[in-house]
DNA sequence: GCCAGATCATTTGCACACGAATGATCCGGC
DNA sequence: GCCGGATCATTCGTGTGCAAATGATCTGGC
């Protein structure tokens, strides 16, 4: 009962469900690869890409509640929390205790932080350029606005 | 020294560098707002993306060994070990030692695997239309071959 | 036969990522 | 004034994700 071709099972429970076609696979894929090219590229500065994230938006901002940055840089409470803590810890940022709302701290970002967010930002150019290589340019345009609309 | 429009700071060390135009930010937003939607859309059967993915290759192969499963999963060796000892522990995957290389386990899908990821692929295509769901029908088509070429 | 190098699986350590719960504080409405 | 609901930050538990190290085993070359 088993005179298919197809690989030593009798019936395909699955449909012709093709995993790495989805969205989904090949949006974990290109997320680790980026990651990767990002840690590698970013070594020197010793920056994961939420820490360079969240220390380029509070160079931007000046001051920032812990909170809204992380929703500024897509990250939710529990997990900035931990990425502040780690730029803290690095002197690249400080906090300040809000006299107005004492829930609140106030972060800013040291002398030191806003030199490495300006080196760092030249390497992150490089990361998306590497990221970006396998397409033409018309297509990574492209790409960025369609993920862009994914949001 | 500081009479520009710019927000309460004087020179901007970026260089106009902006986080959220980067392939890298956008990557990890769309891949966050996949993942929300695949564990809501999969809760019935309480299984991850990993989860998933291995568990429908696994299905697919018929008899895997864990590192060759990791690699077609897009997983390495120390993540994947995690992910198949859940698997294993719900009954979905069984192990057995190879007597010819006593270095590998192989991995077979249990008849519950079998069941659970037909189910549940079934809930894997709604969970790709609704990721898609921004964007019309060429644009789906166009994303997805980017982010294969990106691979 | 044997040994060097490769491969398999595991473990440890660190860093996201998020749901859920907690305690402190603020705010609007009454 | 006070109280219920919202917001801020933190903590806990679970699950990726990867580098690096480890021990067991296989393989090719000699």
């Amino acid at each position: 009962m088993s005179q298919s071709g197809l690989p030593q099972h009798e019936a395909d429970p699955l449909g012709a469900y093709v995993v790495e076609d989805q969205v989904g696979f090949l949006l974990r894929r290109a997320h680790q690869r980026h990651a990767a090219i990002f840690l590698e590229t970013m070594a020197p500065y010793d920056l994961t890409p939420t820490q360079f994230t969240a220390l380029i938006k509070t160079v931007e901002l000046g001051r920032v509640t812990q909170n809204l940055l992380g929703r500024l840089a897509a990250m939710d409470p529990a997990t900035i929390q931990g990425v502040v803590r780690r730029l803290v810890d690095r002197n690249l940022v400080s906090r300040a205790l809000d006299p107005m709302d004492r829930r609140m701290t106030v972060l800013v970002a040291t002398e030191a932080g806003i030199a490495l967010a300006g080196a760092a930002a030249t390497a992150a150019r490089a990361i998306t350029a590497a990221t970006l290589a396998p397409l033409d340019a018309p297509a990574r345009t492209q790409l960025t606005a369609l993920l862009r609309k994914l949001a």
